[in-house]
DNA sequence: TTGAAAGCGCTAACAG
DNA sequence: CTGTTAGCGCTTTCAA
């Protein structure tokens, strides 16, 4: 492990000092003369020098370092707005840091006090909302926004889609194909703004119909319970003697698991029994009929991210102390499939 | 944004040196009275005191992160990858910085680069292999490791997984199926050994048999190359009479936009044709009939990763200056489905 | 156009 | 048991 050449090296080498290399590698070339400037480029070539980062932002706190808090990497709504996320703030010279909290109030808490610690210059969360506390005061120290989860906490911008809308047109065009009955399966709310959302659209579309409402809850750990879902569509179906009828799923992760399920019951589809659900997977278009879903904007919302935080990380705090506080809603729309027809 | 509590805070409101706080900081409580200590606990607690990461780090360059540079975290094999490393790396307090690359040689430089400058303690890598040079000289000052692709770089570690066994094993599965020909699907190999190595299985396979290998290249981008291998196959399942034929796909991102193209053929899955890929795409349980595949042990590749790096991080350099450079091959399996029979 | 010097927040000898 | 002191590598006044 060879020792790393630091600005004094450089500076011997050029026979300058360590302001004036520091001047270099800041881009302060108009007070350098033109000899100095080439003296300096050349060694930092010969010697493969880099500023040590850490030092740089030691005095400014300046770390270059955006975290992303998310409860799962491999949701497939986290893998799309984390890449647009990072791709956005690779393109400024920013680094993601990527945690997991799994969904866990205490985890969240220990990992967002990790990265504070590690002085991160901004954090995008998918928070639990349990912490709204310290997120509130961390706020106050740099720019926080709080992204599908659209929980209220002072000084943290936000960024959502505008779940409750889709999901009530979802809902009515489901109606409006003809299925009599809507089956909504979701998981349990556990206060969590998209879930209670996406379930209140669909209850307005209920309302809207003069239909009542039927919400099957479930557990994606627990097969059982996928399982007793697809016992009630059964069910259902039969209660409806023929007449067609539709389960519609909050998130492509709940359809995932029942998808088998559900084509194992003796149901025609789209004919007598629809299909849908929240979120557009990747497999959507694959299956036999193509499943009808939601798209999400999802790299928008990445993207978008990545914009507010690099914007209010960058310039000046407003004149007040206290900057504008966005709440951004983007809009999700519908994909047609053959599951719905 | 609040000033934030720094170590000479704490000393001065429990009237202690820096010194002694920052004993309490990192533990040494032994040199330390228990009057002491517990001033120092009650008055962080108070301020809610946390040390400034970077300027513990400046001292010893210790900055507690790691960074991941793939070529798409979107890729299936990243997700999954990603999330178990950081889970890991986690566990130890380790930070996880990710960063894309897009496959550019270039690209990976820079951002190499730009990771060695914020002095992360080490860096896992999914290379395109044209840095060689670069890589190994960073394997001097760090622990590097090479995963999924297993480029010979001097001082680094690879993790992958056996590519041409795996793949053979597929290959002659098809073929014992009662396939007689199995087309293979690949994109250019491009100096990549995952590539050349699943190719190479293949071909093992066919040579075992005494087959001829029909080997299809397709560009993932390029809908047009798609359409093309679809007609390649139809064209062969004509001239093969009736006889079962099978597509077997270098890996599952190639399989997703062929998989709709396959399945409009006039061929019955899997009585006359079958269908396989390397990696286990998440929808391979949802299509009818599910598709056969290889599944690599990503999971486990990001958790021996981790180990590996937070292995070397913290222990001791070996004495002789050049630690073991590890070469792991984990195994992948072959799940066998529906699309072939 | 340049450099000396004072830190940024923390750790680690070395003395008491 | 505790404090003094000297940096880690870099930026930034303030003078020259």
């Amino acid at each position: 492990m060879e020792k790393r050449v630091t600005i004094q090296d450089v500076a011997n080498r050029a026979g300058v000092s360590i302001t004036t290399v520091s001047r270099y590698v800041n881009g302060r070339y108009e007070s350098m003369s033109a000899k100095t400037r080439e003296r300096i480029r050349a060694v930092i070539e010969e010697l493969g020098y880099r500023p040590n980062a850490l030092a740089q932002g030691l005095k400014a706190s300046r770390t270059k370092s955006i975290a992303a808090v998310v409860v799962n990497m491999s949701y497939p709504f986290c893998v799309g707005f984390l890449r647009s996320l990072s791709l956005i703030l690779t393109r400024s010279g920013y680094h993601l840091i990527v945690s997991e909290t799994g969904g866990d109030a205490d985890i969240e808490r220990d990992v967002v006090q990790s990265l504070l610690a590690q002085r991160v210059e901004a954090m995008v969360l998918q928070t639990g909302g349990e912490n709204g506390d310290l997120l509130a005061a961390i706020a106050e120290q740099m720019p926080v926004v709080l992204v599908d989860r659209a929980f209220a906490v002072a000084g943290a911008h936000t960024i959502a889609t505008n779940n409750r809308e889709a999901s009530r047109e979802m809902a009515l065009h489901l109606f409006d194909r003809g299925y009599r009955h809507v089956i909504y399966v979701t998981e349990d709310e556990a206060g969590i703004p998209t879930r209670i959302e996406r379930l209140q659209g669909y209850e307005d579309a209920c309302a809207a119909r003069e239909v009542a409402a039927t919400v099957v809850h479930v557990n994606r750990q627990d097969v059982g319970s996928m399982e007793r879902a697809a016992g009630v569509v059964s069910e259902l179906a039969q209660a409806a003697k023929g007449e067609p009828i539709a389960v519609y799923t909050a998130n492509g992760l709940i359809m995932m698991p029942l998808y088998r399920l559900l084509r194992q019951l003796p149901l025609a589809v789209p004919s007598v029994f629809g299909m849908a659900t929240f979120d557009e997977p990747d497999w959507a278009q694959l299956v036999d009929p193509t499943l009808t879903c939601v798209r999400q904007p999802v790299e928008e919302m990445g993207a978008e991210a990545g914009r507010l935080l690099l914007k209010r990380v960058h310039g000046k705090p407003a004149s007040d102390g206290r900057a504008e506080v966005a709440r951004i809603v983007l809009p999700s729309h519908i994909v047609p499939g053959g599951s719905t027809k």
